[in-house]
This record gives structure tokens, sequence and C-alpha cells, in this order.
DNA sequence: ATCAAGTTCGACCGATCGGTCCAACTCTTA
DNA sequence: TAAGAGTTGGACCGATCGGTCGAACTTGAT
């Protein structure tokens, strides 16, 4: 009996590049594990631009893999060759975003003062929308991840937990040296901006009637950013502090 | 050839409140028209039921029609001859939820002046949000609607449009005597703030692992208006007014 | 040259979707 | 009581869902 199949390969491969020690069938196992790293780099990008497309604009559950395979152009058997199954599909695509975002972010260091606080919020936000205006599809598969998609298995909560980190961190530092409120944990906190994120972007930057100009967009990405920074500050912002 | 067919009867129907002159085969067509208001009381509530909980679930696209008719213990045909299709019975589902909310909102005084403005906010809040812990299924498939669902036809929209109007009026009364930001459109202002209710009220009140009991609930219940207040406050308070 | 592994392809599968259809039943009215 | 409208039940429909399978082809090692 082969116990393999009961295995997530995806985690596996995680592992292996930890503590993989070699044996002897293992050579065989190890290209089954890497088996969808291998799939030729055009159609792996042609299946992933369908991927994001779909996902983007139907979300996870109303997806249709059999769309994402007649778009991307490659064939069934090809596709289920290199992932098992849609969520796979799901779960790498999210994982490839979540890469592209955390590079946007690049580094930040944590802010120690008050006065350092906003600073520090101030740069992230704009280049987490620059991000957001610069890959809208890619984006919006992002949006979604928070609330509407289920968090089938860990691989894909860890993606999206690594994304959000720095932000997470942020707001739990901000609490720490007081900048701000601590009568939310800030995992609400961080829905909340998150939430706003989302009204305002789509209000704001997306709009469907218009074909916009490159300085509109420009125009509505800056007030997008100022609009985030200021309602944050309004949220965040320690009740004592405000009234002073 | 019969152009009835191509009609959207419940709209007719209000239309033929308002303006019907009885002919010849009109007695038939009006018999057709308020079709879906003979079914038995007692079916007519277990399909609603059944509705309200699968709508709230899964929301309109992922709910399943079929689900909804096995759950009422109403056979496909009934169902059927009193409902065209899913639309139809969303739409009805939707009215009656609407009609309910605002039943408890009830009346209330658009604010004169800057000084009322919130006075009579936060009456309204404490009046919706009553609503939507003591209506948690309906409370879910109103709060997808302005979001989640596709508003495919005039009447559903409507049906919505009656429900928030109180608050989109208020909004706009408030910018007017100044008492709200001016640099957001209202319905932006509004999306906002129906976010935050969102998070907000998935994070107070619905705690899925514990059982509460009934203090804990109002206790809650009670945090969640006031923070929904506070944050309202800070979010809407134009900016020349905050720094005063 | 041979054989096995890797890869590609699309026909096919059972489940479920929203929706149709019609036979059979009940209820009203002449 | 006969006719016809109102009502009920559920078998059935085509489309689509995610997923399987095996035949055929390519590639690489011996």
């Amino acid at each position: 009996m082969d116990r393999s199949v009961e295995l997530d390969f995806r985690l596996i491969k995680t592992q292996f590049d930890l503590n993989f020690v070699s044996g002897n069938r293992t050579r065989k196992r190890m290209v089954f594990i890497v088996r969808q790293e291998r799939l030729d780099d055009v159609k792996r990008m042609r299946l992933m631009e369908a991927a994001v497309e779909e996902f983007a604009e139907r979300g996870f559950d109303a997806a249709s893999y059999n769309k994402i395979i007649e778009r991307s152009g490659l064939s069934k058997g090809t596709v289920y060759y290199y992932f098992d199954n849609k969520d796979s599909l799901f779960a790498t695509t999210v994982e490839e975003i979540c890469q592209r975002f955390l590079h946007t972010i690049g580094d930040l260091r944590l802010p120690d003062t008050k006065e350092e606080y906003w600073a520090t919020a101030w740069e992230y936000h704009q280049r987490a929308i620059r991000f957001f205006s610069e890959n809208p599809l890619p984006g919006r598969v992002m949006f979604r991840l928070s609330k509407d998609e289920p968090f089938f298995d860990e691989y894909l909560k860890n993606a999206h937990e690594r994304a959000t980190q720095f932000m997470s961190d942020l707001i739990a530092r901000g609490q720490e040296i007081g900048a701000v409120r601590n009568d939310l944990p800030w995992e609400t906190v961080h829905r909340l901006i998150h939430a706003m994120g989302r009204v305002l972007s789509s209000d704001i930057i997306e709009d469907r009637d218009v074909s916009l100009e490159n300085d509109e967009i420009k125009a509505r990405i800056e007030k997008f950013m100022k609009m985030m920074h200021d309602l944050s500050k309004r949220i965040l912002t320690p009740e004592e502090v405000r009234h002073v």
C-alpha cells in the first residue's frame, strides 16, 4: 500500500527543504513532490494568469476550474497532472500573489515611539496601495482572502498570514507604545482597516464607467492613500489622545 | 400571442394597486399576479424560513434553490407554482426582511442642527442593532445585500434602498448642517459605516466558540452599539471640527 | 533499439445546478 | 354531477460542476 497518497505534498515540500534525508525510493517521491514546479514556464504563466483572472472575478467558490483550464489553453489532463485539484491551484495562486505583495512591501522597521508610528504607517500604506493599484487582479484575489474565502488548508492560511504580518505587528506595536487604542483587540482593528480599504478602493479607484487617463489614476490613488491614512488615524487613535 | 409572459409580475402588482382599470380578461391576470400571496400561510412561513436560512448562510449565488425547497418540505411543483424562479423567491425574501427592518426602525425625524445630529444617529444605531441582534439570519441576508449580492432587478434594489434610506438621508442631512465631513460622497460614507458594522458585529457579537448567557449577549450588544457610535463619530466628523 | 517514465489529451463520470412538464388530485361553480 | 380552474408531486431536462482515466505520444537511460 502506498501511504504517500494520504499526504499533502505541498506541505511535504516545505518539510523536505528543511530536513530531508536521502534514501532509496526517495528520489522518485521527490520528483513527484516538486512536480508542479517542473511545469513549462510559458504554460505555467498562462495557467496562473487564467487562474488569477477567474479567482479575482468570481472568488474561489464561484470560480470555475473548467473555465480556468479552458482559458489557459492547456488540456484538462495536463492541468490535473500538475495540480491535484482546484484547492491546490488556488493555494499556489495565492502563494505567488502574496510573495509578490511582500516583495513590493519590502523591509520596514517597526516604530519605537509614538512619533514614529504614523510615519511608518504612512509608508506602509503607500507601498501596499501601490501594489494594489499596479496589480489590480491579484489585488482583488488578496482582498477577497480575509473574509470571503475559506482557509481550507494551513498552507493557504500561512501565505495570507505572512502577507499581513507586518500590518498585524504594526498595530500590536502601536498598542504597546500607546499610539493605538487598546479597547479593541488588534485583530478587530486590523479587520476594520482592511474593510475601510475595500470600501475606499472600490469607491475611489475602481470606476467602471470611465476609462481613466494616467494622471487621473495617479490622482485617485493619491486621494485613496491620504484618505486611508486619515481614517486609520481617526479610528486608531486612543480616546485620551484625541481629546487633548 | 400572450404578451404577459414578458412582464415582471411583481412590478405589475405595484402598478396595479395604483392605476388598475378592470376589464375582460383582467380578472384572470390579476389572480395570477397575486398568486404568491394566496400561498397557504403555514407553507409560506416554512418556505420563507428555509429561504432565509439558506440565503443567510450561503448568499444568493451559492444558495441552492433545490435545498430550500427540500428544507421547506414542499414539493418542487408547488414552490415553482408560486414563485417563478430563484430570483423571485429571493426578491420576496428580501422584501419581507426589509419590511421587518423598517418596522423595527420606526419613525425618526431628521436632525436640524449639529447638536441634534449625534443624538439622532445614536437612536438609529440602537434601533438598527436591535434588529440585527434579534434577527440574526434575516440580518445576515440584509448585510450581504449591499456588496455581495447582485441587484438583478429593480424590485430588489428598491427594497434595499427603502431599508437604508433613513441612513442615507441622515448622512446627507449631516453634510448639509456641517455635522458630517463633505470630502467624501455620502454613498461612500454610508458604505464605510456599513463595513465597520460588519466587522464589529462579527467580532463582538458572533462568538461561535461559546454559548453565551443572556447577560453576556446584552453586554456585547451594548459594547457593539457604543463602539459603532464612537467609530462613526470619529470617521464622519469634519476635519475642522475635530481639531478645535 | 527498447523500455519505462514523463507528459498530453479529451472523452467520460456522477453529482448537482436551476428549471420544465404533466399526470393526478382538490375545490369551486354552474 | 360535470366541467374547469387551482394546486400538488416528482420524474425528468440540459448545463455545468470538480474530477478520473486510459490511450497515445515524447523523452531519456540502458
